[in-house]
DNA sequence: GCCAAAATTCAAAGCGCTTTGAGTTTGCTA
DNA sequence: TAGCAAACTCAAAGCGCTTTGAATTTTGGC
């Protein structure tokens, strides 16, 4: 049924050599040529059998996936929505993906592994860690690979596409500031990974350059989750002298922070002002939120889609991209957020 | 620096077709032999190229995804909980993932394209639709798959996994009516998906085997987030006579349900009972609630789990599974279910 | 018109594995 | 001890593509 390269070769009255060429953008094929064949391939339907190129090539023609199945980061909305970007992209270039399910403890080896096995041509690593070893690991592994976030405590010499974390909360803190907010609080992501350490940071940044004290019973550690943020929140409110703005690390944080205040009779916006970060989940939109969430706004499935865009482009050595990349987030204002209260 | 076939015969002093047989479980191999074989594996470290193999075998050793980008389903939580399971299996055989993200009226022709590409040896199929197409398409492909959960209205010959929705929510509202509950509210996924149809088909049957009427006004179709989930249930609360208890489809669902429910004011178990659909979310655990929910049980990452084994076993013809699989669930009670209010 | 250089095209050699069909041993039976 | 099946092992032919190195055809300058 199928027709390969042989026959289609045959049908034309050329060789396979050129038949090749002319497919895979050669430069020494006769423009006519190049033409037949193309419109030969659109007649017969062919597709060249991508387990040939790979063996020919010795490219695989996959990226390798660690998915973390550490609490609460496994099957994380956060991680499916980053997958949809970079399937989306891959899927265009006929990638495959090995995706390998492992416990924190094991992705040195699993990294390793893969790339050992020569079944993947380019490795991917997200949630950083402060100093995290894996990093120099993978670039003693001579396979491509991008980061997505960064590590800190350490150079930045290697391919990563992060958001200006700490960017975002200075931002958020310093619009609290501006709005009189004087007590700040953060329910930020685990501890452990680089985003949160950063956000942290943007946010003392801001109180310190406002002259404000930084207040550590106002920090809270919590995996991503309604549940975690409820928590969080409950405990900001039952202090002596609780927060009057509130920071959140994702609009699934978020949402049970928001639950929280509803439930102590707070009203957003004028009680206790509310600023999440928005990775832009298509299941929980911040405008839809009862009363519509001030965010700091970042695509995660644009960012799996870029990510995908130059790992293929490392490995086909086609384009040419920046190695390292920021992104900037923005800072919308919704009705969230306002004047702090009088006390 | 890694060996291959023929480099690890010729240590061996043995031929390329012999080691391979060795490997391979073939019979006609000397027992001695083998061992020789296996040992040399272990001390090179050596790993067949799977390119090679792929091309060799016309297997391509990968399975492919479609993954819905639908509104709401996609990067939905479920699916990555399944991915979750499916990953942790297919690793364990080498095989890869093509995921295919792809719009619904654009899922036949990403299936077609799929099983024509000669990528993927496997197809799989989830979020059934009454009488969907799809199903009849796989069959046609003379490609291996199976279907996560079932059509309704067309028979079911074809290989599937799928829970016993009927059951459960028929379990789930007899015990409901046996602690005396009348008004009984449903809050379903969508109303195209099956297993939605399926569990509105099991709660009605309970309803009429104990000779109540079904209340059309008491079902919600939702997408499967908190959100959706607190706007249904809200609903439910502002009709004249609100139900007395509440089915929902998914603890996600369930998570905005329960705001709805103590923001009015209500105490769950005594006011109003609650019985949600676990999937055994890691980051939902009902247990875990505020008040903890009476579920029905059913792991979705161990039916990704055995989806890839039964998928690999057909693509590998090892092994020997059932084609067509029914789970029952686990009814488990917790402090969400009570005995009806006396009004 | 002739010839070197440029433009095309080609045959054939892999890539690393599986598998067919045939050869070589070995173990028994008669 | 011959003879034959059973048990092993092997050489070689692909799988369908890319790529090298060479062959052929065109082109353009003189």
């Amino acid at each position: 049924m199928n027709v390969n390269l042989k026959q289609l070769a045959e049908m034309l009255g050329l060789s396979q050599t050129t038949v090749s060429r002319a497919l895979n953008g050669y430069p020494e094929v006769n423009a006519e040529t190049r033409q037949r064949v193309l419109s030969a391939v659109r007649e017969t339907g062919y597709r060249p059998n991508r387990a040939a190129q790979r063996l020919a090539t010795g490219r695989a023609g996959s990226i390798g996936l660690v998915m973390p199945i550490a609490q609460g980061i496994d099957s994380d909305v956060h991680f499916g929505e980053f997958l949809a970007g970079l399937g989306e992209e891959s899927v265009r270039h006929d990638f495959h993906f090995v995706i390998n399910p492992s416990a924190p403890d094991d992705e040195e080896a699993t990294f390793k592994r893969l790339a050992a096995s020569g079944n993947v041509d380019a490795l991917f690593l997200a949630y950083v860690r402060a100093n995290d070893p894996r990093i120099a690991m993978l670039k003693s592994l001579s396979i491509p690979f991008v980061v997505h976030g960064r590590a800190v405590g350490q150079p930045a010499d290697y391919p990563f596409l992060d958001i200006d974390n700490t960017g975002a909360f200075y931002d958020a803190t310093r619009l609290l500031i501006q709005l009189g907010h004087r007590r700040i609080a953060l329910i930020n992501g685990p501890g452990n990974l680089t985003f949160s350490i950063r956000r942290l940071k943007g946010m003392r940044r801001a109180l310190e350059e406002n002259g404000l004290q930084f207040d550590e019973r106002l920090v809270q550690n919590s995996l991503m989750t309604d549940e975690y943020g409820h928590r969080a929140m409950q405990q900001f409110l039952e202090q002596g002298e609780p927060p009057t703005a509130v920071l959140c690390s994702s609009t699934v944080i978020a949402l049970g922070a928001v639950r929280a205040i509803h439930r102590a009779g707070l009203q957003m916006g004028e009680d206790i002002s509310l600023i999440a970060h928005d990775d832009v989940l298509p299941m929980l939109k911040p405008e839809n939120f009862s009363v519509p969430l001030t965010t700091t706004r970042s695509s995660l499935r644009a960012a799996g889609s870029r990510i995908a865009t130059r790992l293929i482009s490392r490995i086909l050595k086609t384009g040419d991209y920046p190695e390292q990349e920021l992104w900037r987030t923005e800072l919308i204002v919704r009705a969230s957020t306002g004047p702090a209260p009088k006390s």
